[in-house]
DNA sequence: CATGAATGAGTTTTCATTCAT
DNA sequence: GATGAATGAAAACTCATTCAT
């Protein structure tokens, strides 16, 4: 785990490195790209529009991306890594100790700072959304290398409360399969199926926490 | 409402009846339309690569639907249609009174149902899931066609439990947003996520089941 | 000559018996035929289209015409052999001795007759003058079978009237070429250039007669 | 008028400049575009049979005409615009004063220029003849671009020439209707439909001017 | 670094024609 | 005789990618 903390510490590290270098030029392909892949989807892009909105020629691009789905991962990875960040990156101790005193604290956190993220982000949440189906690029890297150590560290968080007596003792996969598709859920319906509606943010957190926190109490659990 | 339930069972007659008339080759080509369509996406699979499969000319796709399009729409619509089909249809008296006795069983009943349902149509509905951002064809059709007689009637059946006294006096809108998320979140990981996962249906239908009643339940929603 | 007259009446027989024999729906795939090749030029006019108008099936359409080059045949054969018949039928002694005693009179007669004829059969010969150009069936069939004996026969009525006095003496082929030109000119211009405009016909016949004779009469043309 | 003058003058300076920028490759699908669609006609010519001609790929056809028809477009504009540009861009001053001193000497002047003009691009006259009829966008660019300015400044000059007494007081619309019908007549005998025949033009000059001279002769015009 | 003309394989779509019913 | 499903070749057009400038 601690390898795999470092390996992502690198990698932001690399990836802000990078994205410095940019010039004016590389920064107004990725911004384009954003827009158009997220507009029509990855498939029904094409470089020439890209080319077009960017302002820079057609082969311009491919100088900067070697191909067409290099751009793709380009403007994927850099966004997935910031996303699962704090779930990684945070010191356990700092997070289970201090600054969360509670599985409730916890969700509130999490919900409410990843929830900003998502609104700012949006269109290149929405390509890897749509793309993860179909390249087996994006799934590798993101399945063995963001999905996996992301499920660990919520298992111990998770296995932790519980031995707090916070949390009902079901099987920590349950436990995690019902909180995930519970908060995904309301991700997707918030920002996917029903991004128009006028949303009360505040008020869905606090409702999907207590729900949450209804399913899982102890008590109830027996 | 009643003019909704009579449009539809229309629809669906006369998708029979059209499915009916379909010549051999023509369902060879919506079965290979559906395969290509749900491995690579509708925008990256060809025309040409359908007719391969399907053992036709390509020529004969047209013959039958005037563009890719049509072809996407006419795969889409029937299951679709399908899905909601048992929420719309059955008599409210039926559903309400004689086999569903709880909002419990009611739910129990819905998910089993459906998880079949969806086990057997799997592939047209990723391409749903996957298509209908892109397509206002798609989006219209269903928006207006599907989710809104959709929700009206788990809002009747929402407020006949709520006022029976088995749910919690929360806004129907909210009872609605977490018991669909909960619902739509667990599907989407069970069949889009981790469709290789090892699930015991029967036991995650009921942990969700429980987790939801847990949430809604009159007194702990007070 | 007489055998000309004699291929041409015999030509003429044969088409009036097939049009009788002609079944209503062979009927309906000529009229769609000509309002379609009227409206967008052979080549860009489609069977299927002209099927779909005529109210037949496609194949249909084969049945009577091997091809649709046939068809393009079939339609504008008749008709151009009528629109010339006059021309070489009527009997040289009736047309130059009893009918027209000059040969203002012979203009006027035929311009007057060949009007009519033109607008009655306006879509047909839109389709012969562009499509003569692009297909030698046409061209071998009417160049030699109809724009000769046509000629020849004209040369004969010049030369008649000259012999009377009535015409300059300039040769024979530049009074054709001047008369045709003049006269063809005024049909271009009445059906196909601005076919939309109010025309006075019987003015500008009168018109372009008195032009026609002032450029050729004797006096003048010496 | 003027502002007709300034239109044409711009937009032949943009066409010219257009022109000047051609790569060596854009001039190969010109002209090979141009020998293919007078050969068979716009519809029955294929991008494919041009590209292999010019010696391109078929794509390359397509970067620099977005669709067939602006290729069509790009090639008959020009060559239109030439064609009258004698007409509209000629001091009126200079045309009437110096160096016509009569209407016959302006007849003479045009039909010999133009007729030098025509040689040069028939092919591309012959499309443009050919294709006005069928494509909507040829039309109303030359309709009211060209046919009205055109028509416009005749008007001036048969009006000058009426006043100076060398034309017959007829109307003012029938006069250029039978100068029109027998010049363009003569163009399309001698051009299109007998191009092969030995012309003394020349002499076929002459003999036009005389036979409209002597029907527009204000004494034989009572 | 940037350009944009050029490519060629590929795309969707059209269409005249055939043929079993 | 009439149908219309089926075909396959060819149509117009697209597009990721390369490369000389």
């Amino acid at each position: 785990m601690f390898e795999q903390e470092k390996k992502l510490i690198d990698e932001i590290a690399r990836l802000n490195e990078a994205h410095l270098k940019m010039t004016e030029k590389q920064n107004n392909i990725i911004q384009a790209a954003i827009e158009i892949f997220s507009e029509k989807g990855y498939a029904a892009s094409s470089t020439s529009e890209i080319a077009k909105r960017a302002g820079v020629a057609e082969g311009t691009i491919f100088r900067h991306y070697k191909t067409k789905k290099e751009l793709l991962v380009s403007i994927v990875t850099p966004t997935i890594m910031k996303l699962i960040a704090p779930f990684i990156l945070e010191d356990v101790g700092e997070v289970l100790d201090k600054p969360y005193n509670s599985f409730r604290e916890f969700l509130y956190e999490i919900m409410k700072n990843r929830i900003e993220f998502v609104k700012k982000n949006l269109p290149v949440l929405k390509i890897f959304v749509q793309e993860i189906a179909f390249h087996s690029e994006l799934q590798d890297k993101y399945k063995k290398y963001i999905a996996e150590p992301l499920f660990n560290r919520i298992k111990d968080i998770i296995i932790y409360f519980q031995e707090k007596g916070e949390i009902a003792e079901l099987p920590v996969y349950s436990i995690i399969r019902i909180v995930a598709s519970t908060v995904i859920g309301f991700f997707y319906m918030r920002f996917l199926i029903f991004p128009d509606l006028e949303w009360d943010d505040e008020a869905e957190i606090e409702l999907t926490i207590h729900f949450i926190m209804s399913g899982l109490s102890p008590l109830k659990g027996k």
